[in-house]
DNA sequence: GTGGTCTAGACCACA
DNA sequence: GTGGTCTAGACCACA
């Protein structure tokens, strides 16, 4: 379910952190779903339990689980989660946007950059 | 000309780089334009040369400027500096298209922000 | 396993680089091999921490090893490996043989030289 | 006659020194003709006379040409220069291709690289 | 423990 | 003057 890849240079936190927010784009993960517990999931994917724990804390600063003690992590209700991981992705486009314009990649070349991308499997 | 921002998490020779991009991006700087010196620029930004040093040596592994010992650092021919300039851009903005996929925003949505963005001052 | 050679004007970080090369060349060094961590090897050579940092960042600028905060510095898998230094093989290659060239060394004589370098132990 | 590329990391003098060369190689300059004086070929190519003199040291050192005070710089007889370049140049071959063996590169394929240099224009 | 960033400052080759 | 190499050493985020 969860894949990390060591070669990256992006923080294995940060990875754990988009998987979570992938599984729950892709509707395996839903609400109010428990999640792995940080210990059982470090020894699964041979990494510090530190590194689970910042994860599951970040994405709880950013509203997307909810942690109780002794009881595990959970997934918030979908509404509120969909609205926060979506407003984090338009942020990052609208800045890559106004770069590529800063630079001279003009309209019609950013649009064939989107065509690519949501070419096939259109979602 | 060039502003660092200290607060800002991102290094400040991350910060140098990017405001050499701009800077020729904007036609301030052009080809075989000479930069500031290493260590001029270190004074006047109150930064030590050797961080200076890093962006200049990053942006010409990068093909934008070229270096030579006892004559300066000067801005590569523009052809080349717009190409690996692009190039980043490009790379950019597919990193956040594909994420934005990932999140489900569709691609009439994606079509909208790119809309936005060039709005206007269609360049 | 590591030497460096004070006396010559090669930079420290140079020889420690063609060092990498070459072990990874003879197979002592493979795949996913950990390096020695820099402070580790900045202490066995005598050398600064910060010389083995620049020699471990082109070698991975190169696409010869990946390094992550926290865990280390590895050789990259050996497909990749490969290619990176073979290229710069032949570069260095062509360099000489344009230079020959262009001294009046002709083409048999150069072939002679080939014909030396692989006697024997041919590979 | 002698042409510079201010925007390469190889020092002018060290291009100056292998203009002569080439110059020699090609037969344009011959035994006990004379070079350029110093100052003036400084303001042709609008480099600093520092710069010519030490690519004329170095090529005295070699044998290339010699310098009798007051009455300028000329080639040494053709026979001794050639020697002289020649050697310089076979060890830096020898070099390459050792390396090049090192590496995996076999000798068919450094053949290959031999027949590409020589293809065409060959002497 | 591990690499990354940064300061302070010396010395060098080249122009 | 100009960039390149190197030392010494501090502090940081990540594991």
């Amino acid at each position: 379910m969860f894949t990390i890849n060591f070669q990256s240079r992006e923080p294995i936190y940060e990875q754990l952190y988009k998987n979570v927010i992938r599984l729950i784009s892709l509707g395996v993960l839903n609400s109010n779903d428990k999640l792995p517990p940080v210990r059982q999931l470090a020894i699964e994917l041979g990494v510090n339990p530190n590194t689970i724990s910042k994860a599951y804390k970040n994405l709880e600063n950013d509203g997307v689980i909810y942690s109780t003690v002794g009881r595990g992590s959970f997934v918030c209700p979908t509404a509120k989660v969909t609205a926060a991981i979506q407003s984090q992705a338009y942020s990052l486009l609208t800045t890559a946007l106004e770069n590529a314009k800063d630079v001279g990649i003009n309209k019609s070349e950013a649009i064939q950059v989107v065509n690519k991308i949501y070419s096939g499997g259109e979602k």
